[in-house]
DNA sequence: GGAGCCATGTAATGGGTTACATGATTAG
DNA sequence: CTAATCATGTAACCCATTACATGGCTCC
């Protein structure tokens, strides 16, 4: 059992999801490819911590509902006791600043701006999340609240900087505008 | 040639560095382990891209300095020129969260506690580090400003993100002091 | 005397991406 | 008519961690 693994019973635990579903609510906050999660789930029912049913749809193709077994929600909470492993954050623009001065001054100052447009998009992303949730009678539950709260934070920040990071170049470079 | 192996040819942009050295270097940025990172540069020397020179010290083990050629300066100069790649987080802590509800909650006031003293540890670090680099004569590199920079932004916004969680349990369950 | 730093390397295993494979439906 | 979404799976490859291996020096 891997960490994917227990973030696929997590997200069972709240409620019955396809493989294509969990997927999707998966990616915002651990990035997984389906080639991950569909051997992960078959391994996870042939252990019995999931079971699954088909679902025949008509004009989409059929799919598999998994739903957490009991046996799934102990090791849940075994986990949840355990403490956690650090965060990993890997950004190659870190890797890509450590050479600015090599090279050409305008690439940093494109890399930059890809990234302000990248970090806003997220950001808007989670703010219209939380919005959304705002406007609804069902509150989301305090665990999504937590997590876009999360995520809000962080693109905040990142885009914060971002910012910050281009006017610092613009006072030491000879500005060229791009 | 991986994104890790440019990691290491930026660095070596800067300066003449160890093996050893470049882990430590990187590590804050980008985590990567002494295992991987010795491999890559045996690759990077026969392929010419660095070339090394045997130091013998007395007192410690002798070393390999690594230096940059000049093919390998072009080659940064290509890979700068190159869109990043969007950056990977990857936080078990947002996995549990999904599952506060199963389980007990003070696991969860727990890791909350854990990670706050992490982001902190992390935030005074990274604020040594400017700060030192402010009390020297020699400047540091606008490369490292931007950086430690950018790790300040991240864990000041992850620490407070965390107080701010915790503040959410505290109003919603009973209060189960930890 | 034990832990931790310095310093390098290899081997085995596990985690993750890319590519291969299929195919109907819908929106632009 | 092309691209995107829904939906599942396998195989090959690359990336990353853990473990194995060695050994002197320093600090407590």
């Amino acid at each position: 059992m891997n960490t994917l693994s227990y973030g696929l019973l997590s997200l069972l635990s709240n409620a019955s999801n396809s493989g294509y579903d969990l997927m999707l609510k998966l990616q915002p906050f651990w990035p997984a490819k389906h080639s991950q999660i569909y051997p992960l789930l078959a391994q996870l029912d042939q252990d019995g911590y999931v079971v699954h049913e088909l679902v025949v749809q008509k004009d989409k193709p059929d799919k598999k509902v998994y739903s957490i077994t009991e046996k799934g929600r102990e090791a849940l909470r075994a986990w949840l006791a355990k403490p956690a492993d650090e965060p990993v954050h890997r950004d190659e623009l870190t890797l890509k600043l450590y050479c600015l001065h090599e090279g050409d001054i305008a690439d940093i100052r494109k890399l930059l701006h890809v990234r302000i447009e990248y970090s806003r998009d997220r950001m808007l992303w989670m703010h219209g999340k939380i919005e959304a949730y705002a406007r609804q009678e069902q509150p989301p539950t305090l665990a999504v609240q937590l997590l876009m709260q999360k995520g809000l934070f962080h693109f905040q920040s990142d885009l914060a900087w971002a910012e910050w990071a281009l006017l610092q170049l613009a006072d030491r470079q000879p500005k060229q505008d791009n």
